[in-house]
DNA sequence: TTGGCTCGATAACATGGGTTTTGTCGGAGA
DNA sequence: TCTCCGACAAAACCCATGTTATCGAGCCAA
């Protein structure tokens, strides 16, 4: 990135806040007028069916953008909710677009950043379609692994900030099946839970009972 | 969009070709040089387990572009097959990547194509996780009946080109549960069938049946 | 005509995961 | 200290969907 182009970047408007978890930050059907940019914590997408069923549908970390659809879409058609409390950079979205069209290594970031989106929701429905209870949530582990390492630089071991309902939320379980399969991961010992704490024991295993391979996470052009 | 807009692209260079259903125009792996437009046919998205199970991802429809992640991903995450005969035009990457960035109106209806593409992505997610067969099936035969009329102004009754198979393979259901719903789709009167000539016999109750609601389509951006 | 293929229809049976319920545990507050 | 509440746990039961198998229709090539 060049110089001018780092110029634009810096020179864009933001509103640095903190929020708690489970505040909304956008709701489907409305019309934002400003993006936030994850700094710290987590944050998840989810859509409900009319009877009040939920599905995360993905879950941002920090360092991506929340809301990059509303970029160019007049009308959220989803929820996005803090899972932890959080703080974001809140940004005009018409500076955003006009960085956008303006600057081209921040809109190549921003196209890079859309697509692995894109990518992640592809592999979630595999996941969902195909695989069973144990291998989903051996598969969203790993994800949240390796996510986890390349944008916190943590270990291994991790704090899963997700109830078991989330869990099932994002899988297509119930909290039920959830609590059954977590268990039977950890007596087969690949995995171990102290609290919320989730710790990988044996990861060649787990990556084994999640079919995972990183490709759909576009790793080498992550970091931009 | 403008008249000079309009040069540029007028001015993108392309070749159109014919294949066959069921050919591959991308795999898993692969760094293509060159995108599709969608002309005339229908494509699809799949991505498979290990093991060898589908699981079809997404139906790419005439007037869409095959693989806009391609513009800046540079491996393929998953394989795109015809999935009639097909009639497109290929166009080198680089020649798109510079349109993007050098023609605002251009480079903001590939943003819509790509963003609308994700929202797809996380209806279809909702709908694999949190509906049951038949409203899983009913919903993305409402998808099809919008989508068709949109692109290519049909009637109510369609050509569903699909196998039951397919259709389980996007739905993660097995072709032997796919055919059962079909059946009872039908004798509830809510669609008719004639080999694969599927008709929309009552669009409330199919409608109802799905929680259908086009906003995840974008329909007011989806032209441009 | 024959044979081989794919697709759709249907039946009998099996099971993964849902549902319901009841209980335990630990933290937050008074 | 006590109570309240949310999350986790676990057992019993059941149903939606998967599995396996068979058959026929349609189509195409030899």
């Amino acid at each position: 990135m060049s110089a001018a182009d780092r110029a634009l970047v810096a020179a864009l408007p933001f509103k640095v806040r903190t929020i708690e978890p489970s505040t909304y930050m956008l709701r489907e059907g409305q019309h934002p007028t400003r993006c936030a940019f994850i700094i710290e914590g987590l944050a998840y997408r989810q859509k409900l069916t009319p009877d009040g069923e939920r599905e995360i549908v993905s879950i941002i970390m920090p360092g991506e953008f929340a809301d990059l659809q509303n970029l160019f879409l007049e009308e959220s058609d989803h929820d996005i909710q803090a899972l932890t409390r959080l703080t974001l950079a809140d940004i005009p979205i018409s500076a955003l677009r006009e960085l956008v069209t303006s600057c081209r290594a921040a809109g190549e970031a921003l196209w890079i950043d859309a697509l692995i989106e894109s990518s992640i929701h592809r592999e979630w429905l595999l996941n969902i379609g195909r695989r069973n209870a144990r291998s989903r949530l051996a598969h969203l582990l790993c994800e949240f692994s390796v996510r986890f390492r390349t944008s916190a630089g943590a270990d291994m071991a991790y704090e899963l900030p997700m109830t078991q309902e989330q869990l099932g939320d994002a899988l297509g379980l119930t909290p039920v099946h959830v609590n059954r399969v977590l268990k039977s991961l950890e007596t087969d010992g690949l995995i171990a839970r102290k609290k919320r704490q989730v710790s990988v024991i044996d990861w060649p295993r787990l990556r084994d009972a999640a079919e995972f391979n990183e490709r759909y996470l576009h790793l080498a052009q992550n970091r931009s």
